[in-house]
This record gives structure tokens, sequence and C-alpha cells, in this order.
DNA sequence: GTCTATATAATGATAGAC
DNA sequence: GTCTATCATTATATAGAC
């Protein structure tokens, strides 16, 4: 069970302050956006004390990768100990830790950190042991592992463009109104209300033929031109 | 028809040059990340250039923006009026584009670029009108909205993870043999492949339960704590 | 542990020659 | 249109006092 105490930002130490900010900075703003000299301010601290606590930038974004590991391992051991795969809880993992720690991943595993690898591996692996819970029946691991690793990537998707999501459906924010809606659109697009499963099933065709053909180097409709 | 034609970088003029090695740079790298020198020297010419046709690095992200958004529109007008719902085209689309027009976007997304909410409401739209062609019966227009929306945040995020999918999938190339297992792997997921649909109808009452009591403000299982 | 002061490097932007 | 040279700003990092 992950304690989740309810601590202000006085109660810590200044070097947790630091990476807390650090956290915030780095997810808001990526790598390169987020400086030093914001995130001591944002801790309350001078720029040289971020310096001797973490050494330096990569130091302490080290240090946020591995803070982050460490949560989602904790979150991913109690998701699946305790195996509520049938309530409201289903989708609801997928913002699990909130929009900052999914920001964080998001630029984590796009600015290539260091633990970037080891982060999205986490994540697979949690997503798979979930999904076994929800399958219908009996797949290869091969499968699991591919549909997992699709979700994933899927479901930090939604995390990354909460705010556009909100936007777009006009909704007040985001815990209210707009959560139980995010949640019902993927649900209906998860179960088979929203593709008419004779058209998965056409286009499924169309993939065994496309797959039949192996001679063919590129994908269809791969656009060329300039980018 | 968008038309495709098969430029060499030599064919470009200057300014076409510095704006495609603007586009890879923002999409590798960030808005931040990326440096007008290093722009300057893989379009083959002086960081003064730059600045001369652009003005300021916000300028030149502002010309990228319009050019991606351009893309778009031109590639999601095609889309729709060829209605090729049925085939391997299927989920193709979320690729559409290629590795680096689906990053700069998820980057300009981020990043909070000026044309980020055009970009995303463009995607939507495009989304919209996508799905209501692969959709079984009728359904509410607001419910069309909101599956467009999240299953366009889902799409982008297949694309901003790509080697991540590649590695985990352990393949050698994601046109050959990536790519369809991804596809397949999508199409089973959106089918009731991978999530019994009881199991989702299951999911469904209870968010019916959770919406049912509106006086909750937060959401379930949203941790507190420190970040 | 924490701060001040400073060194050093890189970046976006400008001015002007060709 | 293109380049060279340079400025001003900002960033990370270091050294040393308290």
């Amino acid at each position: 069970m992950l304690i989740m105490r309810s601590v202000t930002s006085e109660d810590l130490t200044a070097r947790a302050r630091i990476r807390d900010a650090a956290l915030g900075q780095f997810a808001e703003r990526g790598l390169k956006g987020a400086t030093l000299r914001e995130i001591a301010a944002e801790a309350g601290v001078t720029p040289g004390l971020v310096q001797h606590h973490y050494g330096s930038k990569e130091g302490l974004r080290a240090a946020c990768d591995a803070y982050v590991l460490d949560i989602i391992r904790q979150q991913a051991t109690e998701l699946v100990d305790e195996r509520r795969v049938g309530d409201e809880t289903f989708i609801t993992s997928a913002y699990a830790g909130g929009p900052l720690l999914t920001r964080y991943l998001v630029r984590a595993l796009l600015d290539g950190s260091p633990a970037s690898n080891e982060l999205f591996d986490e994540i697979v692996r949690l997503t798979e042991a979930y999904l076994s819970g929800l399958a219908t029946g009996t797949h290869e691991p091969a499968e699991v592992r591919a549909r997992a690793a699709v979700f994933a990537a899927m479901k930090l998707g939604l995390g990354v463009f909460q705010e556009h999501l909100v936007r777009v459906l006009g909704v007040r924010d985001l815990a209210r109104d707009g959560y139980p809606r995010i949640v019902r659109a993927t649900l209906d697009l998860l179960s088979d209300q929203a593709v008419d499963p004779a058209l998965a099933a056409e286009a499924r065709a169309g993939l065994d033929r496309y797959q039949g053909s192996t001679g063919k180097a590129e994908s269809p409709r791969q656009p060329g031109g300039t980018i």
C-alpha cells in the first residue's frame, strides 16, 4: 500500500523540495525548458544549493527519474494485487498518479531520459498484468504483450492531451464532469460500441492480406515528400 | 489530392530548407531544445539567414505550425473524401504523415504552441468524420465528439511512443513487422477481443453509479501527497 | 547545509558588408 | 539573399564564505 501523507512543502527538507520542484518544472517545460533558477526559486532556495545537492542538472533529472520509477512500481504492485478490474477503477488507472506524473513521464520518454526505457517497460508490465484480467478467453503471450504496449501508449496519450480533451469536450473540470465522459468514451472505444465489430473483422482480413505479401518493405500510404 | 513530389533538399530554396530543418529539430528536441545554430547547420546556411527569413525563433515556429496545419488539412479532406474505412487503411491513418509529423505535432501540443489548439481541433474534426464511418448504429453528437477526442489522443499516443513500441515488441522495423502487429493489437483493443464486453458493461454501470452521486468533487483513487 | 559571487559557455538577436 | 562579426542575455557550473 502506497502511503499517501498530506505533506506541506514546509515539512520537507530542502533536498526533497528541490526534487519536487524539479519534477514539476521538468513535467511542465521539459528538460531543456526547465531552468535551475526557476526550480530553485520554486523550492525556496538558491541555485547554488541545487548544484550542491544534485551536482548537475542531469543529476537532478536522474533523481527525478528514480523517484518517479519508484512511485510507478509501488502503484503497479498495488493495482495488480487488488485486482479490482470490474468496477469504476477500470480505466481510472489511466489517470493514477495525476496529471503531473503523467506529464513528467511523457517528457522523460520524449526527451530520451536514461531511465526512459525502464520507465516504459515498467508501465507495459503493469498494463500486461492489468489487461490479462480484462480479456475474454485465452490469448497468446505475444498478443498480450503487444496489446499491453499499445494500450499503454494510448493510455499515456490520454494523459498527455488532458487539457485539450477538456477544452474540446467543453467541460469545466476534468475531475468533475470531464473525467466521467472521457472514461465512458474510452469504454465505448474499447468495447464494441464505437467501432462496428464487422468492420474491425474486415480490417483484420485486410491486415492478413497485407502480412501475406511479406515482400513489401514499406507500409501502405506512407507519404514521402519533404517531411 | 496531396501532391507528393520526391524532392531532394538541393532543389529547395534556402527558406524552405530552413523550415524543414526546423520542423525536424523542433520535433526531435522540442522548442527549447532546438537551436537556431543547429537548424541553420542542417539547412546548410548561417544562423543569420534564419533570422533574416523568419525574424525570430518564434516566427520560425509559427511558420512550422502553419505548414504542418496545412498538411493535416489536406490529409483530412483526402482521407474523408475517399471513405476507405473497411480495408487496411483503417488504423493506418494513425501513422499518416510519418513519425516526424506526429512528433512535431506532439511537441507543439506539449509546448503550448499558439496554433496548438487549432491543431488538435483539426485532428479531432478529422477523427470525428472518420469514426462516424466506423460506428455501428446511431449515436449522439456529443458522444461522437467525445469518442473522437479520446481516439485522437490515443492515436497520437501511438505515434509518440513509436520507438518504445518497436523496442518492447522486439521488432526490427516499424514498417515491416512492427507496424502490422501494432495495428492488429489496436484492432483487438477497439473491438471486443481484448476486453470482455461484459466487464466493460460492468465498468459502465460503475460509472453510472459514480455520475449518479454528483456531489463528489474529486475523482476516485486520485492520489494526494507531494506530487 | 545554505548562501553569495563569479566564471564560462551557449543562445537568440542585431548591424552591416557583399 | 546570404554571410561575417558582434552584442546582450541567460544558462549551468564552480569557489569559497558563513
